[in-house]
DNA sequence: CGGGAGGATGGTAGCGATACCACGACGGGG
DNA sequence: CCCCGTCGTGGTATCGCTACCATCCTCCCG
């Protein structure tokens, strides 16, 4: 004689099984099961029943039985190893708060860019049991990552590439349009004499950045050319190059740094030589990372929503790894998410320009 | 007719089970369970042998399994809301770190400063079912979260606060010690004429760093009298107490800012008056936050392990939930972990110092 | 010296979900 | 017209662990 209490009314707990969804929907818990994990095989209007179920009751399943039912882990991997370090809190955000949402794990495991630091990492990602990885920049530029992560048959995802692979999923912004955006947006405050500092030549977010950039130069035909610097995405060379560029003869009146990091820079040695920002050199940068809303002024950038492409990267990489059971192999996909320019306080029409 | 094999050995993806446990040790699954856990109903014996063979073995307990037996979700909250950010992002990774190591998941929810604000995100921790609450600062310093947290029957752990209530979990590093070995630092140097910006009043922790720093100014006597002005922790606060500290006479030959972003910030106000930094003025920071090293001349600070501290909080958290159970209530716990002054090169000696 | 308190251990029944098979209902080719 | 393949669905057996009791044994006290 059991003490029959407790399992007339579904969980001890009190939550939604899928049982309880089950009886709603007049279906076995089977049935429910198929639906919520996409199986073909349920017909259209069971599923339309099974769904209304769900919704109707608030069911979510339990993830610890379904990991423990699957054996499916389902943890996913996000190697990181941020040189411009401030992208990665958002991305932690963004990323940790879909995996919730999925009731995967993230396991984290930080990456050098050498190759025996990319072999060792992927390593103990596979050992931990992940079946998928986030790249978040600049990672996702590293075939050696990527290679040895797909001889370990992971599915990956790249966040933020200038130009991925197609075979790669993948998350970005359109950085080619957000730099002509920032270009013209420079060119309607009246500017004239620009200057542009380059992002760092391995990754291919920076030449899309230089391309956008100079596009909008050549089509606007008429303006002196602009000088360019080379820089590495890193606050010294910013330095660096803005020296260079605010040494020339007549120097520009606003410059377009490739990130953030960048323009902190350029407005640092602005200060220096007694030039007020933005009054008497507007300065832009790119990623809207912490350092720009940090500094005073703040910096007029483009806002890339790390956060939201993080949560979309883990959504593809589950979908990928739920679906590559059922359907055929995972199809190329790639989402480009807005970006929106932020003007902030380090921008303004140049000193001599009628109002 | 059941396929028989696949059930000889162990789980099915060959890991090690609890049952593999028992009968390597020759007791029952239930008596490893025990141990594993830590109940107190085993006997020293027993127990020896059981983690003998889990050793030997190399069992870990299946997460999911645990958790589906159990019931307990364990999900842990860290509740974030961060003004100086940067910190966020170091703290996630060992927090999401432990987590993971644990077993348990993390809850990240955003809040505001406000009652309202709070209230709220409390609600949404409880309703996604948190049982337990990590507070970085500044949130740790909120009485309104806390009263709320508490209500709601959580354990909290206070990460960094100054001087915590005594009934609260926490970990932090000796503020008060660190600002002394800063400024004796400084001494050390050379120097006499000292800047020092404090940080919110709100917190705690700036009211330790101050009385570090002016203990040990007290002590050495002989020194004219610091100059002091009120910050808040933010960059622009830290630009205009700056100016007021760079525009008496005679200036400061060093500053020693409460964080990093005021630190930053003293950098740039020196330098928009041509000052060299470290030739023409020392400029010392704390936290060691990212903008310390991103910036150039990178910032000489006090290191806080945020990542380790972080870690600890759900460590300190998971043990206070799952021994919650079987033991008394949970004993207070104050963590004090290290910290460590780092010098990049933000901190040289006064210019008219003798070598 | 017996009975009861309580420590140490084992047995059994789930937790909530999926895997795997079985089964009925179609539909088209031989 | 029957057989067989495929679709849609339900049943059953776990997955690895812990709750909850039952049990045995020891030791103390009256």
């Amino acid at each position: 004689m059991n003490k029959p209490a407790r399992k007339t009314r579904s969980g001890a707990r009190g939550s939604i099984t899928i049982k309880d969804v089950a009886r709603y929907a007049g279906v076995s818990p089977m049935t429910v099961s198929r639906v919520v994990n996409g199986s073909q095989y349920v017909s259209d209007a069971t599923r339309q029943t099974v769904l209304q179920a769900v919704r109707r009751l608030g069911y979510s399943p339990n993830i610890a039985a379904r990991n423990l039912a699957s054996a499916r882990g389902e943890r996913m991997g996000l190697l990181y190893g941020n040189p411009s370090a401030s992208y990665l809190s958002e991305f932690l955000v963004g990323a940790l708060d879909a995996a919730t949402r999925h009731g995967v794990q993230l396991v984290l495991e930080k990456c050098e860019l050498t190759p025996a630091a990319s072999r060792r990492a992927v390593r103990r990602l596979v050992s931990g049991g992940a079946v998928g990885a986030v790249l978040p920049p600049p990672l996702c530029e590293s075939t050696v990552i990527c290679a040895e992560l797909q001889a370990a048959r992971m599915q990956i995802v790249a966040v933020a590439a200038g130009r991925p692979p197609a075979e790669l999923m993948c998350v970005r912004i359109d950085d080619f349009a957000a730099a002509r955006e920032m270009t013209r947006y420079l060119l309607a405050l009246g500017h004239e004499r620009l200057g542009f500092i380059k992002g760092h030549p391995n990754q291919t977010a920076s030449e899309e950045r230089w391309r956008g950039f100079s596009s909008v130069i050549q089509e606007a035909g008429h303006l002196p050319a602009p000088r360019v610097e080379q820089g590495f995405f890193t606050f010294r060379s910013g330095l660096d190059a803005a020296r260079k560029l605010l040494a020339a003869e007549p120097a520009p009146t606003a410059i377009f740094a490739s990130n953030d990091d960048m323009a902190a820079a350029v407005m640092a040695e602005a200060h220096r030589r007694a030039l007020e920002v933005p009054h008497d050199l507007t300065v832009v940068g790119f990623d809207d990372s912490l350092i720009a809303s940090t500094i005073w002024p703040g910096l007029t950038t483009i806002h890339q929503p790390i956060a939201q492409m993080a949560g979309e990267a883990v959504d593809l990489l589950v979908t990928a790894v739920r679906g590559g059971k059922g359907h055929g192999p995972a199809e190329s996909a790639h989402r480009l998410v807005a970006y929106e320019l932020v003007a902030r306080e380090s921008a303004a029409r140049p000193k001599g320009a009628a109002v």
